[in-house]
DNA sequence: AGTGCCAAGATTTTT
DNA sequence: TCTTGGCACT
């Protein structure tokens, strides 16, 4: 492994003979460049140009990844090296693939239809298996399932093994057998000392019982994409060879993100001829905790005989101080392939702004005020982002925000299609498609409520299993029966004859049409219209942009097919909010200010990283500082509190070690803004004399001049606010405020708030109402936020 | 079938 | 401390 020593940060001019040096001295090598080339430097040109043979491009935080990926791709096919179909281009997200096909589009002008086989892992997967399901077992329709139909199919395996369900959660199994898919294995290749994980040994006869259930539903899950795949290669070298002969060139994004099965994968295809390209940065492998190998990337050298290693270090993304901030902070690594950052912009910036503050409520106060003071200084919300650790941590800012009235949007967190309205429509759709998909209709069976219980389930599963028929079709013949009573009898006859309907009227109707159809006859839209409680509007709304979605796709069957692997969806953003997010979700992000609060000890290095993984843990922990911290373009925000809530009970709390690993050049305390506890001498935290040690931790909050402060503003807020008119967030509703009322609530008025749902006012303060409601209880809230009812 | 009580668990997340 | 899920009871 090659380690560079002295890492240390060049701002202004980069070392004498050094990459600017070698820069100029190649492009004076005059060689005419294409134009898609212009005002790359040189290694980003080095990058793009050495198609042949293996090659690992180390690309630091804001090199230009990107760029060189899709202009490699366009030089490829500008120099006639190789077809767009010929072209093997591999990323981890939609929304890199996504990206990437948009930009290649740009860069050749959109003459080249396509890159078929440019998408994610997954979606690779699907098209291959789809092509030669019959040589694994499957069908070529199969269905893929996610995360909650693998459960609780799990569930059904576990009970039918007699196992005990509260000893061995099928969560638990799930995960077992993703790591083991994860590295590759199937269930006969578990090696046996990893079998006893689970439920005395049984775990590989759990797997094996789990892809046998599979198999005879048709399905796959996430991990088979993969597996299968591998398998599908293993047992049939023609296929194989096939498309050795057909993949010229592979492109691989975000390496350090691979696990042993994608490894595999890509070894697999790559033998063909090694023209394979890896794009990554080991310092950005934030993912081992789901089985990303960062060895993958630091082992590259090794696996491909022969590899080209270029490094990306030129950063065109943020200031001096922020870089040399971060260079600091990740130079205590061990694990790494070194890599210097470094900028040739003249602006130092600001340096790495510190600031201690008492608890987390003042934490979101105290980045509140300076969000708004920035705005006051004409600073777009969208150009500011929270990155916490984790999620629980967002709370507290959006309590914050809310009464503040500052738009704020939340990243991440549940998406879209994984939402309960939208699975059960899904289910509907699936089970109207597919009369065999068993899991789809079990979902389905009694949601809205049909008077099917229990008695009747278990009577309909045993019918279907002793004929071993699907569900729909045991529904169907039972109800010919008279096994079951009247009632029952006939909500399930309704039903199935329900799905018939539909699936006869879907060959004549649009399928938008038919969706709407079936939510409507089913009674499903009609359960939410009932429902009082609080995201019941939203869930309804989110159902029309279900619909609305589905326009885009020629059919139903199209358009299960997209959102089984993209799970995410385009909102479009054309509001002004800042954003928040985990520092996970962040990766490969950028923002002028980003806020980084939290660096405490137990949370930020997180407690569990270093109980479960030790020092690796520690690095990783490590690095997504390092990725938080390089975000930023300008500015570089940290907080730590004194105080943090954990399960309740208050934990008085040391500043994270990342704190000491700042340059001091780089990084500097706030003393204006929190003026809690000197950050004198008291010396001696858990990790030695610290900058950050707080004397005296419990000194009364309130009557700090931060909290003063605070006071002030929020009675100021009565006239300062509302002059924006009704502000829209989002946080889990996709619904808009929509037609928000005037300021103008009367006490006892009963209202309607996104995120609190129904209430009645109880006082009325200017434009801050407190607001009794039936489930959050009593709250303040700005009136913005609310809607009369 | 719906309510209510108790116990457990409470990083990070894409496909 | 708070949420969630499972189970028993009505």
């Amino acid at each position: 492994m090659a380690t560079r020593p002295n890492p240390s940060v060049t701002p202004h001019t980069p070392k004498a003979g050094g990459l600017a040096a070698r820069a100029s001295k190649q492009a004076a090598a005059a060689r005419p460049v294409a134009p898609y080339m212009d005002g790359m430097n040189a290694e980003q040109r080095d990058a793009v140009e050495s198609i042949d043979g293996p090659l690992l491009v180390l690309a630091g935080a804001g090199t230009g990844k990107t760029r060189v990926l899709t202009t490699r791709i366009g030089h490829i096919l500008a120099t006639g090296s190789a077809h767009p179909g010929q072209i093997l281009s591999v990323t981890f997200t939609n929304k890199a693939a996504r990206e990437m096909k948009e930009r290649i589009g740009r860069l050749i002008g959109g003459a080249v239809e396509g890159m078929p086989w440019l998408g994610t892992f997954h979606s690779i997967g699907v098209k291959l298996l789809r092509r030669h399901a019959e040589l694994v077992g499957l069908k070529s329709n199969f269905t893929i399932l996610d995360t909650d139909d693998q459960i609780r199919l799990m569930k059904q395996i576990i009970k039918a093994e007699n196992i005990d369900e509260k000893r061995w959660p099928a969560r638990q199994l799930a995960n077992i057998i993703d790591s083991w898919k994860n590295r590759g294995w199937s269930a006969d290749q578990v090696p046996k000392g990893d079998m006893g994980s689970f439920a005395n040994g049984k775990g590989g006869e759990l797997y094996q019982a789990y892809q046998d259930r599979l198999k005879a539903l048709n399905a796959v899950d996430f991990g088979d994409l993969l597996l299968e795949c591998l398998n599908l290669f293993r047992k049939n070298p023609d296929v194989l060879k096939e498309y050795h002969g057909r993949f010229k060139y592979i492109l691989v994004d975000e390496y350090q993100d691979t696990n042993v099965a994608q490894y595999m994968w890509l070894r697999l295809l790559a033998q063909g001829n090694s023209n394979i390209c890896c794009v990554g940065d080991d310092d950005q492998s934030i993912y081992g905790w789901r089985g990303a190998e960062v060895d993958n990337i630091l082992r590259f050298e090794k696996d491909f005989p022969g590899a080209k290693v270029i490094r990306l270090e030129r950063n065109y993304r943020s200031t001096g101080h922020i870089l040399g901030a971060a260079a600091g902070l990740i130079e205590n690594n061990e694990d790494r392939l070194g890599k210097t950052l470094f900028t040739d912009t003249a602006e130092m910036g600001n340096p790495v702004i510190i600031s201690s503050v008492w608890d987390s409520e003042e934490e979101a106060r105290a980045i509140g005020e300076d969000i708004e003071q920035l705005q006051r200084g004409g600073h777009a919300l969208n150009d500011m982002a929270i990155l916490v650790r984790a999620s629980f941590q967002m709370r507290s800012f959006e309590d914050r925000f809310v009464t503040l009235g500052l738009n704020y949007r939340v990243i991440g967190g549940p998406r879209f299609y994984e939402r309960m309205e939208i699975r059960d429509a899904l289910a509907y759709f699936r089970a109207m498609l597919q009369p065999a998909d068993d899991l789809a209709f079990e979902r389905i069976v009694n949601t809205p409520r049909r008077g099917l219980g229990d008695a009747t389930l278990n009577l309909l599963h045993a019918f279907a299993r002793a004929r071993s028929i699907p569900l729909i079709q045991a529904a169907h013949e039972l109800c010919q029966t008279e096994e079951l009573k009247p009632k029952p009898r006939k909500a399930l006859s309704d039903l199935v004859n329900s799905l018939s309907r539909w699936r006869e009227q879907a060959d004549n109707l649009p399928h938008t049409e038919i969706a709407e159809i079936i939510l409507d006859e089913s009674g499903y839209t009609e359960m939410w219209q009932n429902d009082r409680s609080a995201d019941a509007p939203g869930r309804l709304e989110n159902l029309k942009e279900l619909i609305r979605s589905m326009e885009e796709f020629e059919s139903m069957g199209g358009f299960l097919e997209h959102i089984a692997l993209v799970m995410d969806v385009d909102t479009q953003e054309d509001y002004d909010a800042v954003s928040i997010m985990t520092l996970h979700s962040a990766k490969g992000l950028e923002f002028d200010t980003v806020y980084l609060p939290g660096w405490e000890e137990g949370l930020f290095p997180h407690q569990r990283a270093l109980d479960e993984s030790g020092r690796s843990g520690l690095e990783e922990e490590r690095r997504l500082a390092y990725v938080g911290l390089t975000r930023a373009k300008k500015a570089a925000k940290i907080w730590f509190v004194s105080n943090r809530r954990i399960h309740g009970t208050w934990q008085s709390s040391i500043p994270s070690r990342f704190l000491d690993e700042l340059p001091e050049t780089h990084a500097e305390i706030n003393e204006g803004n929190s003026s809690y506890g000197g950050y004198g001498s008291s010396g001696g935290g858990a990790y030695g004399a610290s900058r950050f040690d707080t004397q005296d931790t419990f000194r009364n909050t309130y009557s700090t001049p931060g909290w003063q402060r605070a006071q002030q503003h929020s009675k100021n807020e009565g006239t300062k606010r509302n002059s924006g008119g009704p502000r829209t967030i989002e946080g889990e509703l996709v619904a808009k405020s929509g037609s928000a009322a005037s300021s103008n609530f009367a006490l006892g008025e009963r209202v309607f708030h996104m995120k609190f749902g129904y209430g009645l006012v109880a006082q009325i303060d200017g434009n801050k109402l407190t607001v009794d409601f039936d489930k959050a209880g009593r709250k303040k809230v700005v009136d913005s936020f609310l809607e009369t009812h």
